[in-house]
DNA sequence: GCTAAGGAGCTACCG
DNA sequence: ACCGGTAGCTCCTTAGCG
């Protein structure tokens, strides 16, 4: 008798067994048990795409005539489908093993009166998920046969299933208690960076979500102890969720290659395996979901600028940077060999455990959604760029409405015009709105009903349903039917306005308010991110008119928002993309925004009212003062992390007395006090050292940069000693004394001492810059801000 | 051969 | 492996000079 098995499905993976697949749903009941369904009713398929004009039955014949041949081809059926929103017959191919379906494709594609094949280059999991509709991280229910066959005899579950029937999914969104897990480790290397070919790895620390510490130590440098101990500890702990930082590129495959060295296993995963690579370079470890909460603040947390696990805790309010001992990569070494701070290098690695759990915990909540949101399971939802997580949701409503999917192709780059950007009034401004479009381009794109599949190339006929054009480019696209995008973000941007509604009512802190909270914004950042999609050349759906057209109606829409203010006596300060800036007058602002939205349709709302905004002469860069008495800080050096702490905060005092002052002259001389005591301090040398490193990033290998730069010269002086630097890495250098450019001066942070450093580079090029940026706007002049320093600074550095 | 100007290359930001 | 628009730094080439 089939049983029912309610479960929330947490991972999954297939198998193929002579041919034959199998999926592997991972999932926990409500009743707390891990269970594994195995559903072997699926298989592959894809669709043949038959030329215009060739006779549909005997194409169907052709093909027929390979499927017959081939034992492990099973049907083929005619079907009426859709491309790019246009009709189109097809022959649907069912296969067997996954393996083979875009071989098979291939040489269905050959077959006469076949245009091409598609949807060979969908995962067979992914394809299993969006058919049956199952969503990860949701609740499904199945029927079910309980399996108890000899190969199922080590896999780490309460249960293992056969599917019967379903699964089918259940509208319920609290997930079950999920036993979490964090871990890190530390390698030691007598020089350089650990390679797992001659290192051990030395301290390994493993943070429970009941709280639980545990950390193995090496003894004499011996790593198969603590090895083996750690994956007895996940075995015993039995994690749904392993949380690591830089696991997915450092420390699993570390781990394995120093296993495979040693001839150890790292049987980690619930069927005893080890982590495995997997799609978007995410690591998989079968029956969990490994989550590399690097991956999240790489794409989710813009305000962190330089990535690393403190940094990272310290901002999230985890861990505070202040009070704790954070080691450089060369105090590895001298703290292992020495036996007075091992308990520190001991230390610092449970700090890092604890915090790898810290914002796992804060992070789990928008995974969760993210996963569930856009079906693409929890263990690479982080880690998969941007574009897939719109193009999975994509995909999803695609299949639904017998729209095929396209390939991914190669295409020419070509630019087109984007949002408008108006020059601001510099100086320092009172009382000023910034009037936001609400989500505008997704809003234009709903509007106009810009879509791939809605797009009526210029010699096509105009339908009945009439279409929109759009200004400037005049590209056209049909009213009806709705298209993919105006269906997808329709629904994104209704399910949040009605979760932002509900969130209204609930008290922040519970947890179905953290939950609602980690949902709405996964809505947005899928819908923020639709425009990008449109316009990206990597896209399924890339189509160039759409996303120009997008940001055309954007300039159409500002444009005359702007003409509409200036006619109604409104002063505008600034303006950018999808924002107006203007003087606050609340009955004339009123009247404006009930304007606008009756002109376009579109919602416009005041963001925030500045008590005082300050322009220089540049667009991107402002601050603006809010009335609780925070600086809002755009685009200045005070957020660019390309610039040293010390010049960002000098420029953040600055701005701070500039705007909080109650007139410009009392302003004014309280910033110059500000910058000529940090210079003053920084040649006592009392700014702390890394205060004073720059960090960018490593966009390329050193050998393909065209000019010689600072931060280059000194990733290569780095790997000359041995540390292992990568692509995407941010690298952080100080700058030396001594002559020549500055790319000669540039050392790496860890590998100089204070004295070395070229104070004077950091007072003319750092300090005095980011200062005069703001203080040019009150005219100072340069010599204001050096004057008697540098004879006090020199005093101070000879006494 | 030297130098100032302007373009190229580069990073990181804004919306 | 998301878009275009933008600022501002350093490097590097080169026109113009002597």
């Amino acid at each position: 008798m089939p049983e029912e098995c309610r479960f929330w499905l947490l991972d999954l993976n297939y198998e193929v067994i002579n041919h034959e697949p199998e999926v592997w749903l991972w999932g926990i009941t409500d009743g707390g048990k891990r269970v594994l369904l195995i559903d072997k009713g699926y298989l592959p398929y894809f669709y043949a795409v038959l030329e215009e004009g060739a006779d549909p039955e005997a194409v169907l014949e052709r093909v027929r005539g390979l499927v017959k041949a081939d034992p492990l081809m099973r049907s083929a059926e005619l079907v009426e489908r859709k491309y790019f929103g246009r009709p189109v017959r097809a022959i649907k191919v069912v296969c067997q093993d996954p393996e083979q379906l875009e071989k098979q494709a291939k040489k269905v594609a050959k077959v006469e009166g076949v245009k091409e094949c598609l949807e060979d280059d969908i995962r067979y999991s992914m394809s299993y998920l969006i058919d049956k509709g199952l969503r990860p991280c949701g609740w499904h229910s199945a029927k079910v046969r309980p399996l108890e066959q000899e190969r199922f005899k080590d896999v780490q579950v309460d249960a293992v299933y056969e599917v019967v029937e379903g699964p089918v999914t259940i509208e319920e969104h609290v997930p079950p208690e999920l036993r979490l897990m964090a871990f890190y480790m530390l390698a030691y290397s007598p020089k350089g960076s650990p390679r797992p070919e001659k290192n051990p790895v030395v301290v390994i620390s493993v943070m429970t979500g009941d709280g639980d510490l545990r950390t193995f130590v090496a003894k004499e440098g011996d790593d198969r102890p603590i090895i083996r101990a750690f994956c007895d500890f996940i075995r015993s702990y039995d994690p749904d969720v392993i949380f690591g930082f830089r696991s997915n590129d450092k420390a699993w495959p570390y781990l394995a290659e120093r296993a495979k060295v040693l001839g150890l296993e790292l049987p980690v995963g619930r069927t005893g395996v080890g982590p495995h690579t997997s799609v978007y370079g995410h690591v998989s470890i079968t029956g969990r979901a490994n989550v590399d909460l690097y991956d999240f603040a790489e794409k989710d947390l813009p305000a962190v600028k330089v990535k690393t696990l403190e940094n990272v805790a310290d901002y999230l309010g985890v861990m505070p940077l202040e009070g704790r001992e954070v080691l450089d990569p060369p105090d590895v070494k001298f703290y292992w060999e020495d036996k007075s701070k091992k308990p520190r290098l001991v230390k610092f690695c449970e700090d890092n455990a604890r915090c790898i759990m810290g914002i796992g915990r804060s992070v789990l909540e928008f995974a969760l959604q993210l996963s569930n949101l856009t079906g693409i399971p929890l263990d690479h939802v982080l880690t998969a760029a941007v574009g897939f997580r719109v193009e999975w949701l994509l995909i999803r409503e695609a299949r639904k409405r017998g729209e095929l999917v396209p390939k991914r192709a190669e295409r020419k780059y070509r630019p087109y015009v984007g949002g408008m950007v108006l020059k601001p009034r510099p100086g320092i401004h009172e009382k000023i709105a910034v009037l936001d479009y609400k989500s505008l381009y997704p809003s234009i794109m709903i509007k106009e009903n810009l879509s791939p599949d809605t797009y009526l190339r210029p010699e096509e006929p105009e339908p009945p349903e009439g279409v929109n054009v759009a200004p400037e480019v005049g590209h056209k696209f049909r009213r009806e039917p709705p298209g993919l995008y105006r269906e997808v973000l329709s629904a994104l941007i209704s399910a949040r306005d009605e979760i932002r509604e509900r969130l209204r009512e609930l008290e922040p802190g519970t947890a179905l308010y953290r939950l609602l909270d980690a949902r709405q914004k996964a809505l947005k950042v899928v819908a923020n991110a639709t425009y990008g999609y449109a316009g990206w050349l990597g896209a399924r759906w890339y189509l160039r008119p759409v996303a120009e057209s997008t940001a055309a109606w954007g300039r159409y829409v500002i444009s005359k928002t702007i003409e509409m203010a200036k006619e109604m006596g409104i002063e505008l300060i600034y303006g950018d993309t999808d924002s107006v800036f203007v003087r606050y007058e609340p009955e004339k602002v009123e009247k404006f925004l009930k304007a606008v939205e009756e002109e376009f349709g579109l919602k416009i709302k005041p963001d925030e009212i500045f008590e005082r905004v300050l322009f220089t002469e540049a667009k991107k860069r402002y601050c603006g003062l809010l009335p609780d008495g925070r600086l809002e800080i755009v685009g200045l050096e005070a957020v660019r992390g390309d610039w040293s702490a010390v010049a960002r905060k000098v420029q953040k005092e600055v701005l701070e007395a500039v705007l909080k002052a109650r007139s410009p002259q009392e302003g004014r001389e309280k910033a110059v006090k500000i910058v000529r005591d940090y210079i003053r301090k920084l040649k006592a040398k009392e700014v702390p050292y890394k205060d004073l490193v720059i960090w960018e990033e490593l966009t390329r290998r050193p050998e393909e940069y065209k000019v010689r730069t600072a931060h280059v010269e000194a990733a290569k002086i780095m790997m000359r000693s041995g540390w292992d630097i990568s692509v995407g890495d941010k690298v952080g250098y100080v700058v030396v004394r001594g002559s020549g450019k500055l790319y000669e001066r540039a050392m790496p942070y860890f590998l100089a001492t204070y004295d070395d450093l070229d104070l004077d580079y950091y007072v003319k090029k750092q300090i005095v810059p980011a200062a005069m940026r703001v203080l040019k706007v009150l005219g100072v002049k340069e010599e204001e801000l050096l004057a008697g320093v540098e004879r006090k600074g020199l005093m101070a550095f000879f006494s």
